[in-house]
Order: C-alpha cells, then structure tokens, then sequence
DNA sequence: TACCCTAGAGAACGATCGTTCTCACCGCCA
DNA sequence: TGGCGGTGAGAACGATCGTTCTCTAGGGTA
C-alpha cells in the first residue's frame, strides 16, 4: 500500500476531526496515528512534518466548507435576492450542529499565527475565497459596489462565528441575518 | 517582598505581551520568568498555576481594552448618535498598530477551548460586557430595539476584528463602520 | 525453498513543557 | 555574633512532544 488518496482522505479526516475540536497543539501525531489507524511510517510518508498536515488540514477544510454552503445557497436560494441571505441560514444550522468550535482558520492562526506561514497563506486564501463568493452573490443584484457590500457581509459572517463560537448562542445567526438583510436593502443600486 | 500588586502587574505585563503576541501554548512559564524579571519561585507565589495566570491575564486585558474604548468613545463622540461609530474609529486605529494579532480572547478560546472552563468563562464574559457596553450608547438614541441593536453591532465589532487579524487590512474597519452606520440609520426608533 | 523489499508496531531520542526541589546566601532579631 | 526564615538562581523531575530508528514478520519472485 504506497500512500493513496484514501489513505491522505483518512488521516485528513482524524486530522479534522481532532484539530477542529480540541486545536492543532492539543493534539499529538500519536494520537493522529491511532485515529486514522495508519502506522507512523505511513503517516510521515503522507506528510513529512506536522506542519504539512496541519496546511492540508485547512486547505481541505476550505475547499469542503465552501462547497457546502454553495450547495446549500443554490439549493435554498429561490431567487438571486434571497442568496446572500441564505448565507446565514446555514450558518445557523452550522452553529447549532454538535462540535461547533467556531472557524477554524481563525483558531488556527490565533494559536499558530507568526509561526507558521503555511496556516497564515490559508487563511488569508480562505478569506479571500469567501469575500470572492460573497461578492459573486451580490453582482446579480445591480448593487453600486458589490465588492464592498460584500466586504459588509463578510465581516457579518465572520461576526457571527465569533459571537457564536464564544457565547454558544446559535441565535447569533439570525441577527446577523437580519443586519445583512438592512444592508442589503438600503445599499444603492445602479 | 511579598507578591505584592507591583510584582503581579510587572507578571501580567510580560504574561500579556507573550501570550497575545505568540499564543498561550507557544510561551513556556521560564520565558515569563525571563521576560518579568522574577524568580519561578515568586511567579508560582502570585498564581498557583500556569492556567490560573492565563485566566489573570484574559481577565485584565478585558478590563483595560473596555476603559481603553470607553475612554476613545467618550473623548471623541461630541453626540450620543456619534458614539456606536466612534467605537469603530477606536478599532481602525488598533487594527493598525504594531503587534494588532485579533481578539485575545477568540484566540484563546481556539487554542485552549473545552481544555479550559476558565478562559471560556473569561471570554464570555468579555463578550457579554461588551455587549452591555454597546447596549449602553444605543439606548440613548431612541431605537425601538436597543439590545438586538446591540447584538448586531457587537457582531460588526467581531467580524472586524477577525477579518482585520486575517487579512491584516485595517480598513475593515470603515467598512465595518459603514454598515454600523447603515443599521443605526435605518433601525425604527420609539 | 531462499531471498529481499517493504510495512507495521512501537521503542528510542532529544527537546521542551509545567512544576517542584535544592542550596547557597542575605537581612533581621536576640 | 549567631542562628533563622525567606530569597533568587537554576538544577531536577516526570511527562509529553515531533520525529526517527529498530526489529520482526510476511509476501512476491526466481
């Protein structure tokens, strides 16, 4: 067995797992090793250091976390106005689902931040995508400067991930919600 | 000498500037000793534990960060209806100083979380304070809502400060501001 | 059957962590 | 002057970290 993609997709999936819920450095490569259920050979073969395991954790994280709420916006979305408000919808959902931990790009580079640039680079990558995203949904609606007003709605998001994570209040979301929905109304159109 | 309150002030300087600057986990308690000038015998006489200093520390920085706003806001809103804005002018200027690394206690709660009852508990205090203190300045202007005004500007405040640590662009506070704004006008008043 | 390459299990290693202990030393009261 | 309680400096301790190494076992090939 040389170091497939299943292989990576099973270490990746403990190393989500264990990072998002207790923190990159709470967690050991031994006990990496017996959640994933790979020899520590195998283990290093996929990654040669813990900082590269910790890069591809977020990095993954990223790609799936945007997927996700994509695919909820266009499934619950019925018309271009009521996409960015879906937004927090599923951030609702997200923060009242067991595990909720807050993003972990923030706690990520909150607890590794100067020291690893690799966890710097993603998130920085992260938030760019998501202001990219955000700035996508809003451009249908003819607003003046979508990419501010989508700036705005970032900062809600992120926002409301924070208030959440600390105050353990799922309802957070909703008020977010409804601040976006202000901005979204009064910004001028074109 | 006793651990007098010079001795715990000089402690929880150094402890504040190593902990918010490089993570709680990344600072050892010898580089404190090192870095306060006190023996580990003096530093382990003012808290008994590593963790009971890190919850000092979140405690006084909440203390100060709040008077350090209260201080701006009272200073610089020449009216009741400047002063939710002039809380985003405070944050543009700490997002632009040397060292400007987030929110202490998000990042402290992404690094420790469920490990340590103490600091989420000194978080959510920070935040509900917080939270009390917005409560504060909208009540005057009339809204019908003072509190969920509140939440919502509290929610502009994080995702301010969290976009700000990521991207390292202070001008996430205008536009924080400007969406302030655009609540604080549109919010139906009693 | 004999050989060899590789993998798994886990011991080993050096470093560093939080915490405690040792020990020489100093000011203080009798 | 002579003990004595408390001090600072730092060694020591057990634990744990990321990483590497050893050793054994097994399967494919000639």
């Amino acid at each position: 067995m040389t170091d497939d993609a299943d292989t990576r997709a099973r270490l990746l999936d403990a190393a989500e797992e264990l990072f998002y819920a207790r923190g990159v450095q709470a967690v050991g490569m031994d006990e990496l090793r017996a959640a994933s259920g790979l020899s520590l050979k195998r283990l290093y073969r996929c990654f040669a250091s813990k900082n590269e395991l910790v890069a591809a954790y977020l990095r993954r994280r990223d790609a799936r976390w945007r997927a996700d709420l994509a695919a909820y916006v266009t499934a619950h979305a019925a018309t271009p106005d009521a996409a960015p408000l879906a937004v927090f919808d599923w951030l609702h959902a997200w923060f009242a689902a067991p595990g909720f931990r807050g993003c972990a790009f923030v706690n990520a580079v909150g607890e590794l931040g100067p020291a690893s640039a690799d966890v710097t680079h993603a998130a920085r990558e992260h938030k760019r995508a998501l202001h990219a995203y955000l700035t996508g949904l809003v451009r249908p609606l003819g607003v003046a400067d979508p990419a501010g007003l989508a700036t705005q709605l970032a900062i809600l998001v992120d926002g409301a991930i924070s208030n959440a994570a600390l105050t353990a209040d799922p309802c957070t979301a909703p008020q977010a919600r409804a601040a976006a929905h202000t901005l979204l109304t009064t910004t001028p159109h074109t």
